[in-house]
DNA sequence: GCTTGTTTTATTGTATACATTGAGCCATCA
DNA sequence: TGATGGCTCAATGTATACAATAAAACAAGC
């Protein structure tokens, strides 16, 4: 069953904020799992028949997700997925490079068994949907794993930012990633698990540092060039 | 002139975002400088009455104050300015410490001599405000202060988190805040332009840290009693 | 044949009407 | 007198109709 029937189904009982939440969800989803790619229209009347609500929630979600920077407003033209630029990435990777190193220690002293537990097992599931070619399931639980991270700090402020830096950094590997390539590899989300579990959070901490260079590395920032550059060049000089 | 007049007069020519974004920082400024008091309801009727708008446009400006956390949603029930739990407000300084602080080593490497002495004007006319008993200007220049520093780092989104985070605190002044105390008092942003302006980005983080500490520990942090707890504690006991 | 101007169409922006629901008020009854 | 029930009203949730505008298709001229 796609999402969008899944949605509807359950939209005869579910409250109307239910249902927004579940659309949103789905479009977000999608987005982050690169079925929607960068660039992609989201057109309202499109969006309203899929999911079966009219516009005026379609354009309330569109929104959400365009403050979330997941996609992107152009007045009169309307939504398509955000194409992040190279500025943004690095300002992306910088930031997360500070927050998640940061709150390492934090996680360090609240890490339990049972939160290792459900780390380990994302970690063990991520790399069972990498060997499976499963690639849009291999990229939500890198995503979610570095966001249930976040949350395990304790700080639900930091950890909603966490989720939005990890949501745009899917868009960045779309983008600028190498097809087939992904960003969390190996077992360095394993390792991270044990350092946690141990309460060393400084080693935490520079293992993330390393884990978040190595993926940054990984991409080819290369901007695509103008479309029609001879005339910008023709002004310029 | 009010500020709803003044969005209301340039509505014959600007465009209509510009209008909607006009309406937007009325109603952010509004808040963040505590003319709005936490609490305060926000009817949509009234809002779409003052700016000369209808409500389509109120709602969309509700939704993204909402996304920022200045407003609370409540379903069926409408709009109103957040009263930050104790909680969030742990969470907002938590936050606050971490990127600011962080933030500091890059602001220090590119502080020039044009940003420095903006820094300096904006933290004089904040000591100006104070002394003439301007509350609501101090608090916002106290908060653009911070936000303008964020800005300087170059990270486009870390500066627009701060930013959030700045109007969050504002709101939390208001709530635990001693009235007549305001946060940012004495010489502490003019020293910090000097740590910052000599390159020393150690000094000024720790400084930026004792600065914020300062802050929240002038807080009170007493969460007011529920209304009518009696039931609830039946039903606990 | 390519460029430019015009018409058409498709899509978003805005407002308003209707439905839904929570809150306040009042009357009735214990 | 106080509480509970229903009733009225006010405010939000949702959809739809209309207006504005940008893209696209098309036609005309060079």
């Amino acid at each position: 069953m796609s999402d969008a029937q899944a949605v509807k189904r359950s939209a005869s009982k579910a409250e109307g904020d239910e249902r927004h939440e579940a659309i949103y969800r789905a479009v977000s989803d999608a987005i982050v799992e690169q079925r929607l790619k960068p660039g992609a229209r989201l057109r309202e009347d499109a969006l309203a028949d899929v999911f079966g609500i009219s516009r005026t929630g379609i354009r309330k979600i569109l929104q959400r997700l365009a403050l979330e920077q997941l996609v992107t407003l152009t007045p009169r033209r309307g939504a398509s997925v955000t194409r992040p630029t190279a500025d943004e990435a690095k300002d992306v990777f910088d930031a997360r490079q500070l927050i998640e190193c940061g709150l390492m220690p934090d996680v360090a002293r609240r890490m339990g068994d049972k939160e290792a537990a459900e780390l380990r097992d994302m970690a063990k599931r991520e790399r069972q949907a990498l060997r499976n070619g499963e690639q849009s399931v291999a990229i939500r639980l890198s995503a979610d794993f570095h966001v249930r991270i976040a949350q395990l700090s304790g700080n639900a402020t930091l950890a909603a930012f966490v989720e939005s830096l990890c949501s745009r950094s899917s868009l960045i590997l779309a983008v600028y990633g190498h097809p087939g390539h992904l960003g969390c590899e190996s077992h360095d989300h394993d390792d991270l698990v044990g350092y946690l579990e141990t309460g060393n959070g400084e080693r935490a901490s520079a293992f993330m540092s390393r884990h978040l260079k190595a993926i940054e590395a990984s991409l080819s920032m290369v901007e695509e060039e103008e479309n029609v550059p001879d005339l910008q060049q023709i002004f310029g000089g």
